[in-house]
DNA sequence: ATAGGTTTTGTCAAGCTTTTGTACAT
DNA sequence: ATGTACAAAAGCTTGACAAAACCTAT
């Protein structure tokens, strides 16, 4: 919802629209705080469909006898509580039902819901990094067969990566997307690739298990703004220090990861460890 | 894109084709920025179909009531913006006003968008019937040309054919698919049938404005599992109740479309009367 | 360019057949350099059955409102690049020159023109299986870097997978899909899902890298008609005949790739060891 | 609800240049 | 056939204008 709230319409349009005058607009405004339009340069009023569907519930209320004072805070409240069907923890819980039970429609229908309801942040954040990470714990509480996580996995990624088709196009700053080798969990650096890709990043991604050695002649290569590495468990760092410290010397460096910070310091890379919203977040605050 | 990226047209067709003057041509160009045509080597402005597409979904927005400066905004922002998920509440809108500015590629981009964001179901279910319903209703109120219904019409059908490519192939019982005779509508049909093969159905699909004794005959060939009649207003089931008596009594008929429950009732076929892809799931759910 | 470069016209007759004037052809001709006829010994111009055809373009472009030197470059455009299809030979060796170069939006581009005029069969046979072929034999030449053959996959990948979306729906046969322990190349294993999921199939997909004894667990949860194991290489079989013998005696067992023959025979499996659509149109003929 | 001032937006005009079909002289 | 000339049609830029729509404050 952090987007740009559209279709702005000047208050005769509205006034059309709604059968209200303008007059009264302006009046439910300066009275109740009913609508919080945007103004253009020159100070018009620029009403947004929010503030259209606002007005359209006061009017229903006003028949209904209610006093106007009180319509409005009815008119507003019901603004703030349309919440989407169903909370993405319950998404979540869902999700797992339908996964680890081989099928597959249902795991798109869930994800059909969220997208639908939520933002991509949002689904990421709260509905996809909470699911694996509850699917790694109790696989390796040996709750989870090894085929449940893969059909999981699989599924999500070609969602994920549906999603992300075509990030690499645009004019924005460019990141190169990279697993060591022996890291074989890409799931977590797609997301943070989508997270980064909503916010105008292009990107180039390698996934997983990809020797060290490639992405810096990737990264003579595309020259992006930034590399980013990412792994699961801070094994996968083991030995490839100088190759990072390579990397770390002729781009912006970024590990990805827990566990991740003694080597960051080690090669001068940024350490990331948080979700990857966050992260993609900071990574574009700090642009070019 | 390695398409007509030109077509190059001066002014005076520009505005022939769009209606708007050249002086107006000029000054969206100036004040907002709306189009930027490339130049002879004398100077004169050479648009590009771009930018043809750009002055159509200005027009769109404008006759919708948003002030200028505006609907120049959002007429730019569908070109530019690649961004990759929208709801499909937002895509549909955007589909309106590409699709009733005679913008192909931006009909084409919605779809690509909501199609690598959401499943198939979903995308029948809450944004292509909702934007037929839509421009059903507003054609109703003149708000829309035949020529613009058309062209939506035309370019949807032909993307969701594609999508029911090789429908015929498989192993799931079969329907026969039909709109009868008058009726010229058929891409709720299509929409119907696209939701039912994705549940493993085959499809053998007549299409719009068949004669129900065709119907019969083929039912009779292609031995159906279930027989799917489907209109867009009852008027197009006046006189064939013997037709469809004689299908009712040989096959599992289905009657499609609001206001056939009489009919239904009398000729002893099932009603269904909600959106495709409940159909779809209703059928497929009591399978043989 | 061998061609009938004869039908030599002089400009009385171009005229006669255009309508346009012969002043105006020359004017063209001088201009927009339109035509370049061939001369006769006596200074007439000869012109051929192509400058014919360019004026003609030429009237077109100009009934269309295009202004003349515009439509003069419309006119002679056309006719260089008038390759309507490409043939997928062709269009392999532009998927390796884009995909190589790291350039998503071509890799798309491609897919796109291939779908679009070939079936998917064709495109997995004569495209896709040729290049991931081509792409590996260079890269054990070393022509090819980790990175450039990591990033083709996972686009490949992306892009296959969404084409499987719904492959879990319907009424065929069903398919479990796995590859073994250690081998992380799944696309084979994808095509062929692809492949056998346009024969009607329903598809369970556990990807790479997966251990045999949870496939065995999956395969009794499930019940597949059908078992598919796959590999690049005889080596990730090594060690699991106990397992594979297992999967055989509850379940139809295919061993997929070559150099598994030994194996196949040892354990009681099918041996598939062609190109996955080959090999999904033998799975599907031997259907139940 | 009105008054008095501002912004937005479509239209027009003046003076000059480019484009393009046709005509004419050599 | 060629080259030049020409004139009508179409465009360009700058600047301005006025009606409609909107603002705030009383």
């Amino acid at each position: 919802m952090n987007q740009r709230e559209e279709g702005h319409l000047r208050i005769g349009e509205l006034s059309q629209r709604t059968g209200i005058s303008p007059e009264l607009l302006r009046a439910w405004e300066r009275r109740y705080g009913l609508l919080r339009p945007a103004r253009s340069s020159g100070g018009f009023r620029l009403y947004s469909a929010a503030d259209e569907a606002r007005v359209r519930r006061m009017k229903v209320h006003l028949t209904q006898g209610v006093a106007a004072a009180e319509a409005a805070r009815l008119a507003q409240r019901t603004t703030a509580d349309e919440s989407p069907t169903r909370s993405l923890a319950l998404l979540r819980s869902e999700l797992g039902g339908v996964l680890e039970a081989f099928d597959e429609a249902g795991g798109h229908r869930v994800i059909d819901v969220a997208l639908d309801s939520f933002s991509i942040d949002a689904v990421i954040s709260d509905l996809l990094v909470p699911y694996l990470d509850d699917i790694g714990e109790r696989w390796a509480r040996n709750e989870v067969t090894v085929a449940q996580e893969h059909f999981a996995s699989n599924l999500l990624r070609a969602r994920l990566l549906a999603l992300g088709r075509g990030w690499d196009a645009g004019y924005g700053p460019r990141a190169l997307l990279a697993c060591p080798e022996g890291e074989l969990h890409d799931l977590g650096l797609i997301l943070f690739g989508v997270a980064l890709a909503r916010r105008g990043w292009r990107i180039t991604f390698l996934g997983a298990n990809t020797p060290l050695h490639t992405v810096i002649a990737t990264a003579r290569d595309v020259r992006p703004d930034a590399v980013v590495i990412a792994v699961t468990d801070p094994i996968y760092l083991t030995g490839v220090n100088d190759e990072l410290a390579v990397l770390a010397g002729s781009n912006q460096l970024i590990l990805a990861g827990r566990g991740t910070d003694g080597t960051a310091a080690a090669v001068g890379a940024e350490l990331f460890d948080t979700d990857p919203v966050s992260g993609a977040e900071r990574l574009a605050a700090a642009a070019p």
